[in-house]
Order: C-alpha cells, then sequence, then structure tokens
RNA sequence: GCGGGGGUAGCCAAGCCCGGUUAAAGGCGCCAGACUCAAGAUCUGGUCUCGUAGGAGUUCGGGGGUUCAAAUCCCCUCCCCCGCACCA
C-alpha cells in the first residue's frame, strides 16, 4: 500500500527548498491568477478545497505550458463575523464552545484568547490544523506564499486609504441614509450572526399616509400607496394602546409601540400622552390627496407593532379590510359602543382602483370567497393577501377614473403616488422588519435604525457605470452564460453602504467614525499582491499616497519619492515593475453567488482606478459546495475539514476527487464513498505506473496495429485535455486524462503481446500520462517522475504536445471495427444463451460485395440515389448477372443504411482502406482468448469453410457473417 | 415578483450551440463471474424492456409543433436552484 501522506509532505518540502513558485518577473510570458481570499471565521473545509485546488490546477498547468505564474493567497479580516464570532465565544455561548472544543480541538483554555477577534482569525488563518494556510500547503497548491498578508496588516491599510482617496477625488463617495437592523441594548448595527432569531428577515418601507382630524394627524401604514384612491374608512384596534406624540412639530396618533420606532428612524419626537381612541371612533377623518373623508372604525386585526398601527382600508384590494369590514357589518354591535351609526357602514362598499387579468371586479372579494375566509382572525388572511398584493403589482393597472395615475401600470404608479405625497408632505416613510421577531443573541427586540451620514460608493454615477460596461466587454468569462447577469448587475447597481461602525478593516479616510466595510475594501487587492512581498519589508507609514500612485500608475519619479519618503529607491522601482510585469490580472476566480457584489465591484474599480491596459482580462465564477447533499456549516461543525480529508486520503486523491465530479462553474458534492472509490483509482494508475517503470527499457521495435492504435488514442487525450483546461474544464479533462487513458490502456493490454513493443508503448504512455495528470495530482506524478529516471520537476516540465505524426485514423478504425466485432459475438452469445462457446467462425464479406459496397457509398455521398439505377451500374461494373436477386436486396439494405448516416461518417467510410481478413485473423488469438473459444476466420465465398448454418451469405462489409457454437 | 441558471436512466453527470456516428460517454451504486480459506482490494462482464443470432420496442420534466429524422430546433406549461444589498 502506498502511503500518499509520505509522498505528498516529501515533494511538499522538495518544492518548497527549490522556491518553486516563488515567482519573479522574467522574459517570460506571464500568467497572473487570482481567487477570492478566503474570509477566516472557522476551519477550511473541502468546499473550499474546491474552489481554492481550481486555480492551483490552471495554475500548474500553465506553468507546464511554459508561462511564468504567479498565484498568490491573503486572508479576509474584515467585517463583522469574525468579531461575531469572538463575542459568541466571550458570552461561551454552549453550542458554538461546544464546535470548537469537541469538533475543531480548541482547548479550554485559549477562549480567553479566542475573546479576540484579531487572535481568532488569526488562528484559522494560519495557526490551527484546521487553518486555511495549513490545508492549502497540505494540498499542495503552487502558491507564492512570500505574498500572503491579511486585510488588517497596516500595509494594506495604507493601500485601501490611497483606493479611498481616490474615489473621493473621483466624487464617488456620496453620503445619504440607510436603515439597518439595530439592537437597542447594544447600541449596534446587527448582522444575521448577531441575530437569536429573524436570521434574513429583510426590511421593508411602509408609506405612513397623513390622516387628518383637527391637528391630529394619523398616519396609516402602507406597502401599497397607490391604493389611497379606494380608501373606505380608517382602521384603530379598539383593544390597544394608542398615544399622542408630538413627532416633527405635528400631532401624531400611533400605538404605543410606534413611538420608539419612530425615534430610532430619525423622527424628532417630544411630548408623548396616553390617548383614548374613544373619542376618535366613529368620527370622519380626511384621506390625504384625496380629501375624502371617512370615519375611523375598530378593527382587531390591527396589529399595534407593526408600523404605526394604524391603517387604512381599502376592502377591495385588501382580503384582511374587507373581512373586517364585512364582520362589522355583519356584527354591528361593537359600534354602538362607540356611538357609530351602524348605517354608515352598511353604506360601505369596495371601491375597486385598480383591473387584473384573471380576477374580477375587486380581487380581494374574489379571493376572500374563493378560500371561504369569515373571520379576520383567520390564518389564509396572510396567503390571500400574499396573493392579490402578487398580482396586482405584476399585472394590475390603475384603473381610468383614477386620476393623473389612471392606465398605470401599478408596479409604476406605487413609486409615483409615494413620491408625491411624500414631496406634498402628505406622506413620510417608516420602515419595518419583513417578519418577526427579529431577537439579538442579547436578548433584546431588535428594530430598524436609520442610520443617517451613512457613506456610500456612488455605483449609480452613469459614467462609473459605462467603464464598467467597457471593462466587462473585453473580458473572458467561464462560463459565458453569466455575461447576461454580470450586465444586468451593473445597470442595476446603486449607492453601495461602504462603511460600518463595527468590525475589523480600515479607518475611512475622511471620518475616523467609520470603517471600510468588507466588500468594498477587497476590489482590488490583485494588484496589491504584485507587490505586497516588497511592501512588508516598508514602514507602513512610509506608504503614502505618492508610493502607490507611482506604483500602479506610474505617477512621479522614483527617486524623487525615495527622498521624501525614505524608501530605497530600488525598492520601488522593483515594485513599480512587479507590477508592470504582473498586471493585467489574467483571471479572478470567485464564487457564483458573488456576481452581484464582489465580481461587479472588481470590475467598476478595476475600470476607474487602472488605465485600460490594466483592466483584467477574464473572470471564472464558481458553484456551491455540499456535503452529502446537506449543507456545510462551518459553525455548526457538519463540514470535511481539509486537515481530515488529507490524513485520510492524501492529497492528490482529495484533489483528483474534488476536480472530477462536475465543472468547477457547477454546485459540488461531497460524497465520502465517492472520495474511497478515487482514491482507489489513483492506487491503481501508480501500481500500473510503476510496472511500466519496471519494464527494461526497449529500443525502437516496429509496431503493431494495437500499438499504433494506442499511441493514437494517447494523442487524442492529450488533445482533449488541452482543450479542456484552456477553458477551465477540469472535469473534462480529467475525464480524459485519467479514466479513458486507463480505459484504453486496458484494452490496449488486453490485445497487446507483451513484448518489445509493449514496453516501448507502455513508456511512452507512461511519459505523456504522468504529465497530463501532473495538474492535479501533482505529489504522485512528481514521485513517479523521478522513478522514471527523469530530472527535475515534473511541475516544470513541458506539458505533452499533441503529435499529429502519430494519430493513425486507419489504426483507430481498424481497432474500432474489431472492438465492435467483438461486441456482436458478445451480444449474441447473450441472445442464444450460450455461455461457453467451443466455436466461432466469422466469414468475411466477398470482394463483390465490398465493389458494390463502395459504389453505393460514392453514390448516397454524391446525392439521391435509385437502387434500380445503382443496381444497374453495379451490375454493370461487376460484370455479374447472376445474382441480381441478391444483389438488389444487399444495395437495398446498405443504401439504407448511409441514407441514415452522418455525411462525416460516410466520408470516413469512404476514405479507409480496411483490410477486414488481415484484422480479424491477426485477432484470432485475442479472440480466442477473450470467448475461451476456438477461432476461425474464413471469406465468405471460401469454398472449403466450415459453415453448417450457411451464414457467410449474411456478410456485408464491416460485418462479417457470424457462427457460434 | 425581478434577474440568472437548470430538469437526461438508481445517484452524479456528458451530450443540446452545429438534428442523423446516441439506448445515450464517464464516475458512483448495484448484480454476476474470476481470484481468495474468507472478507476487502483487484480483474472481467452486465445494469430501460423484450429477445435461441449481432435485433426489436419504449425513453431524455409534461404537452404541442417543425423535419425523412429531435435529448438536440420552435411554442406553451410544470418544477428546482442561485442572487435581489450591508451577509461574507
Amino acid at each position: 500500500m502506498v502511503n500518499f501522506q509520505e509522498l505528498d509532505a516529501k515533494w511538499q518540502q522538495a518544492w518548497r527548498e527549490a522556491k518553486l513558485f516563488e515567482a519573479e518577473p522574467d522574459g517570460r510570458q506571464k500568467f497572473y491568477l487570482t481567487v477570492a481570499y478566503p474570509y477566516v471565521s472557522g476551519p477550511m473545509h473541502v468546499g473550499h478545497g474546491r474552489t481554492y485546488t481550481v486555480p492551483d490546477v490552471i495554475s500548474r498547468y500553465k506553468r507546464m505550458r511554459g508561462y511564468n505564474v504567479l498565484f498568490p493567497m491573503a486572508y479576509h479580516f474584515t467585517g463583522t463575523p469574525i468579531v461575531g464570532a469572538a463575542k459568541r465565544v466571550a458570552r461561551r455561548e454552549p453550542q458554538f464552545i461546544k464546535v470548537l472544543t469537541e469538533r475543531y480541538g480548541v482547548s479550554g483554555d485559549e477562549f480567553k484568547k479566542f475573546e479576540d477577534p484579531h487572535y481568532f482569525a488569526n488562528h484559522w488563518a494560519k495557526v490551527s490544523d484546521l487553518s486555511y494556510r495549513k490545508g492549502m500547503e497540505w494540498l499542495g497548491y503552487s502558491i507564492d506564499w512570500r505574498r500572503e498578508f491579511t486585510t488588517v496588516d497596516p500595509h494594506y491599510s495604507r493601500f485601501i486609504t490611497w483606493q479611498y482617496h481616490k474615489l473621493m477625488e473621483a466624487g464617488l463617495i456620496v453620503k445619504g441614509e440607510h436603515p439597518v437592523k439595530w439592537c437597542p441594548r447594544c447600541q449596534n448595527p446587527v448582522t444575521d450572526h448577531d441575530l437569536l432569531d429573524g436570521e434574513g428577515v429583510g426590511i421593508v418601507e411602509f408609506t405612513l399616509l397623513k390622516y387628518r382630524l383637527g391637528d391630529y394627524v394619523l398616519p396609516a401604514a402602507t406597502l401599497r400607496p397607490e391604493t389611497v384612491f379606494g380608501v373606505t374608512n380608517l382602521w384603530l384596534n379598539p383593544n390597544v394602546e394608542y398615544v399622542l406624540a408630538e413627532v416633527d412639530g405635528e400631532r401624531w396618533v400611533v400605538s404605543r409601540e410606534a413611538v420608539e420606532k419612530l425615534r430610532e428612524q430619525g423622527r424628532e419626537v417630544g411630548e408623548v400622552q396616553k390617548f383614548s381612541t374613544r373619542e376618535l371612533m366613529g368620527k370622519e377623518i380626511e384621506v390625504p390627496l384625496t380629501h375624502k373623508r371617512v370615519l375611523i372604525l375598530p378593527a382587531p386585526f390591527v396589529d399595534p407593532d407593526n408600523a404605526t398601527g394604524v391603517v387604512g382600508s381599502v376592502p377591495a384590494h385588501a382580503p384582511y379590510d374587507y373581512v373586517a369590514l364585512l364582520e362589522l357589518q355583519k356584527k354591528p354591535e361593537p359600534l354602538k359602543q362607540w356611538g357609530t351609526d351602524p348605517a354608515a357602514v352598511q353604506k360601505l362598499g369596495a371601491i375597486s382602483l385598480i383591473e387584473v387579468r384573471g380576477f374580477g371586479e375587486s380581487p380581494a372579494v374574489d379571493v376572500v370567497k374563493r378560500m371561504k375566509i369569515k373571520s379576520q382572525t383567520d390564518p389564509k388572511l396572510e396567503e390571500a393577501t400574499a396573493e392579490v398584493y402578487r398580482n396586482e403589482f405584476a399585472k394590475g393597472v390603475m384603473r381610468d377614473w383614477v386620476p393623473k395615475y389612471g392606465g398605470m401600470q401599478v408596479s409604476e404608479a406605487k413609486a409615483q403616488v409615494r413620491d408625491d405625497l411624500v414631496f406634498s408632505g402628505e406622506a413620510a416613510a417608516m420602515y419595518e422588519f419583513s417578519a418577526k421577531p427579529v431577537t439579538c443573541r442579547c436578548g433584546a427586540k431588535c428594530c430598524v435604525r436609520l442610520v443617517k451620514d451613512q457613506w456610500f460608493l456612488n455605483y449609480a454615477d452613469e459614467a462609473w457605470k459605462e467603464k464598467a460596461r467597457a471593462c466587462l466587454a473585453q473580458m473572458h468569462l467561464v462560463p459565458p452564460e453569466t455575461r447576461a447577469q454580470f450586465e444586468h448587475v451593473v445597470g442595476w447597481l446603486h449607492e453601495w453602504p461602504c462603511t460600518r461602525h463595527i468590525g475589523m478593516g480600515t479607518v475611512a479616510p475622511w471620518d475616523s467614525n467609520w470603517m471600510i466595510e468588507s466588500l468594498s475594501d477587497s476590489t482590488i487587492y490583485m494588484a496589491y499582491y504584485t507587490v505586497s512581498h516588497i511592501l512588508k519589508t516598508v514602514e507602513p507609514d512610509k506608504l503614502t499616497d505618492e508610493v502607490f500612485d507611482h506604483i500602479f500608475l506610474g505617477k512621479g519619479d522614483a527617486a524623487a519619492i525615495a527622498r521624501v519618503t525614505g524608501i530605497e529607491e530600488q525598492k520601488l522601482r522593483a515594485m513599480r515593475g512587479e507590477f508592470e510585469y504582473w498586471y493585467p490580472l489574467d483571471y479572478r476566480m470567485s464564487a457564483n453567488e458573488l456576481i452581484p457584489n464582489h465580481l461587479t465591484f472588481f470590475t467598476f474599480h478595476h475600470a476607474l482606478l487602472f488605465p485600460q491596459k490594466h483592466w483584467p482580462r477574464g473572470i471564472a465564477s464558481f458553484g456551491i459546495a455540499v456535503l452529502e447533499g446537506q449543507k456545510m456549516s462551518s459553525s455548526r461543525g457538519n463540514i470535511v475539514a481539509i486537515n481530515e480529508a488529507v490524513r485520510k486520503y492524501g492529497a492528490d486523491a482529495v484533489r483528483l476527487y474534488l476536480m472530477s465530479t462536475v465543472e468547477p462553474w457547477q454546485d459540488f458534492d461531497w460524497r465520502a464513498h465517492e472520495a474511497d472509490a478515487m482514491l482507489r483509482h489513483l492506487e491503481r494508475f501508480y501500481a500500473q505506473a510503476q510496472e511500466i517503470v519496471a519494464l527494461p527499457a526497449p529500443g525502437r521495435p516496429s509496431l503493431g496495429l494495437p500499438e499504433r492504435w494506442m499511441l493514437s488514442k494517447l494523442q487524442r487525450h492529450v488533445r482533449e485535455a488541452t482543450e479542456a483546461l484552456e477553458g477551465f474544464e477540469v472535469r473534462k479533462a480529467l475525464q480524459h486524462a485519467l479514466f479513458s487513458l486507463m480505459q484504453d490502456l486496458r484494452w490496449y493490454l488486453k490485445r497487446a503481446r507483451g513484448d518489445e513493443a509493449c514496453a516501448y508503448v507502455l513508456k511512452r504512455v507512461l511519459d505523456t500520462w504522468v504529465r497530463l495528470l501532473a495538474p492535479f495530482a501533482p505529489h504522485t506524478c512528481e514521485e513517479l517522475w523521478h522513478q522514471m529516471g527523469k530530472e527535475g520537476f515534473v511541475s516544470l516540465t513541458p506539458w505533452p504536445k499533441v503529435e499529429e505524426g502519430i494519430i493513425d485514423r486507419a489504426a483507430e478504425f481498424a481497432e474500432d471495427y474489431l472492438a465492435g466485432i467483438s461486441d456482436d459475438i458478445s451480444n449474441i452469445l447473450r441472445a442464444v444463451k450460450i455461455e461457453r462457446p467451443t466455436r466461432i467462425c466469422l466469414y468475411v464479406a466477398q470482394d463483390w460485395k465490398w465493389r458494390a459496397y463502395r459504389m453505393a457509398l460514392e453514390r448516397v455521398r454524391a446525392g439521391r440515389v435509385e437502387v434500380k439505377e445503382l443496381l444497374r451500374e453495379v451490375e454493370r461494373g461487376l460484370g455479374l448477372r447472376l445474382y441480381t436477386a441478391d444483389l438488389a436486396k444487399f444495395l437495398h439494405r446498405v443504401v439504407q443504411e448511409f441514407r441514415a448516416m452522418h455525411e462525416e461518417r460516410l466520408a470516413e467510410l469512404a476514405g479507409v482502406e480496411l483490410d477486414e481478413f488481415q484484422v480479424l485473423f491477426d485477432a484470432t488469438g485475442f479472440l480466442s482468448k477473450q470467448f475461451g473459444a476456438g477461432v476461425k476466420i474464413f471469406m465468405a465465398d471460401d469454398a472449403t469453410r466450415y459453415d453448417p448454418q450457411d451464414r457467410a451469405q449474411l456478410s456485408k462489409p464491416m460485418r462479417p457473417a457470424i457462427h457460434v457454437e
């Protein structure tokens, strides 16, 4: 049994000592690729392994193609999840602690240190056996480790400072306000990771329509301001507490719960006093915009904790409103209690203002009837509301009677009405969670806070978008289908909040209250890699904007900058040289899910900050990874860590497996038993290779058909694998480089005689094979290369070239023919249920059939064929008259077959000379071994043939007749 | 809802752009045989249905169409996945 782990260590050390992957600019053509650096909040698992093995395979392949390849790596520390995780440790959250100790081997005495986010991140970046650095080393990645960094290194912060100065100068950083989830107790914004409850809950914008009664304002919250034209009344919940509050100088009546929310959302809230809605019930109030007067009525369904607790009623388009109104009309008793006239309520009816295909006059009425909803507490109302809302928004049109907005699409009218009302002061905005509850890990109930003075990157800027489009247009995208999505995102992207108050990162250069957020500090770090190893040798405070201007934009004079900053001139020149050598980036790789943000930001920032000649050349987007069909989650511990996988299978089997089942852009599923199987494949390959290595060195023997076939197929696999790798199709490449080649070799070994020619072929195959697999299984291939007595590292050996001269179409044709005959025999044996045949006879079509066959073939290729005509022609050509009936039947069959064939196949048949008898005769030994029977080959017209069933007459060219017994 | 991507045999997946060489590569799983004291590994064969002759029949989410011919082209429909912003 091979100890792959030993091979891994041996060759990793050899590479390290030879500094094999430390890339320096030189005269060769360069190839520079990067993959999104990991966000180090937990262990490196096989999902990450898939993501990072792809670029390594491509790097190794390109290196063998003669490129000077740079493949660097760093660690993303910026942002909140690491801080959040450290907080969870600080709180000693039992579940999290359990995973850390039991699953990830963190010892109890380390917890104190883990409370420091920096320590926590560093642990997963480089320290732990489960860390990214170690995982990547164990997998044998060809990374230039001298260039690694973290995004909180002071040098990197200087770089981000430079970048944001540039963006500020370009006027692309703007100020605005922005709603966030907020914990009132922690006095902090909260991310999903900080939540006990409410993960993934969105924030929706309500419009508060200001209904007026005297100097009271009742701000009714709605998601559908366009329905203001259909309002029949206002709802207040008679069972809950309302208050009268001074809000922005107006006297607002809202639920008790709403007050704090309004305050968080930046409204001036003055005196708040208890308020009895009794004095309002049954009164008339003025609707904004329409200035209609409607009744204020009681409705228990109104939720005081949703927005303001004041709701306008639009029965035609809101199922809740319709049902509540029906209930009041049926049971008017509560009305009397409030002194309201039931007759007035009876008169109220649905006012339809939206027309929707597939619904009647009032969609809400339709749906309520269809779903048989009787009460406003019926949970089915949620579903009914969703259905009405969805349909009206998507397909609805404002009815003609509606002033100004009549005829408009609902989706358009909604925004228009809102904007108009906000502008006129008749409405305001309020944010609310799309679902509840939302609870912080500290236990407090969260709310929506409107953050003022938030900084945005203005991706809405049209000139910037144009540059991004131009950059996108010149990039090669893998897979090409992603282009539509990219283009769409560029158009749709608008202001992106680029700063945060919490988390690790670089302080915003213009406002020290803020930090640059994680997706905004990782847009151009590919440029940083080109010089990071030299930057490390410079004091960070010497890294002024002038330095980066010089390195990346060629501004200024190295000598002068050296004088001002105190950085050695030679270092400045070296850095400028590195950047100019490596840039532009050839490929950026990242996940599919990052297309709408990171990958598009990357495009925007490069397009803006760098001259066109330094724009990136390509993007490859990858699919996600799951574990036995289940989502992997580091924080819950259901992962296969790289460390575990490599210990079990060795680096190469893991790499091969990760590359073999799907292409990079497809979703990957890790299944242990398939990984097991891959290890066995690798072992088989290794054993096979060693057998070949052990064969005595052959001379230059002459080659038989199987030999020529094997070498020809080898060339085909080289070609296929090469083309596949050029398109990042690692699975397809492996399909050829590993599986197909293995299969062909098996066939060849059955056919071969084990002579000198065989040894010669096997050695040649192995020489190519090891190189084909080297990008995928570098350790095993290095070892074999060494065992083969080759000089140097296979990692730097030229990639195999397709030797056109060795492609032997005739040999492939003959061998395919033979395999087909072998299959036919098996098929017959199965059909007649003979398991152990004693005798097999093959009858090869005689000369006249071949000549007729060729004539028919030519006629079919030339165009339309009349069998009658062809028959005459063939008779003439063959000088045969006696067999007209047979000939006619034969030609008919043959022509029919040809007609169903592809042009290419016909051309091939016409172009190849095949001596059927010779091929079969030479393969007699092989066939009789295959079937364990005596095998005889006859010409069909051989008078002395053994043919008890008179089968010979059935022979056709390419289909010899067969007799078995 | 919007934008993007998919639905192929027990599972994963190729093929689809450029219709015929495709009952449809390869891997996994499963079955049988060889080897072995046995198991595992390995090797060989099989794995839609039927078949005493290399064949026939029915398949590529569902329905319809174009064509001599459709997994592949067109139309309709159902279902699944990803993203939709402060989450990296």
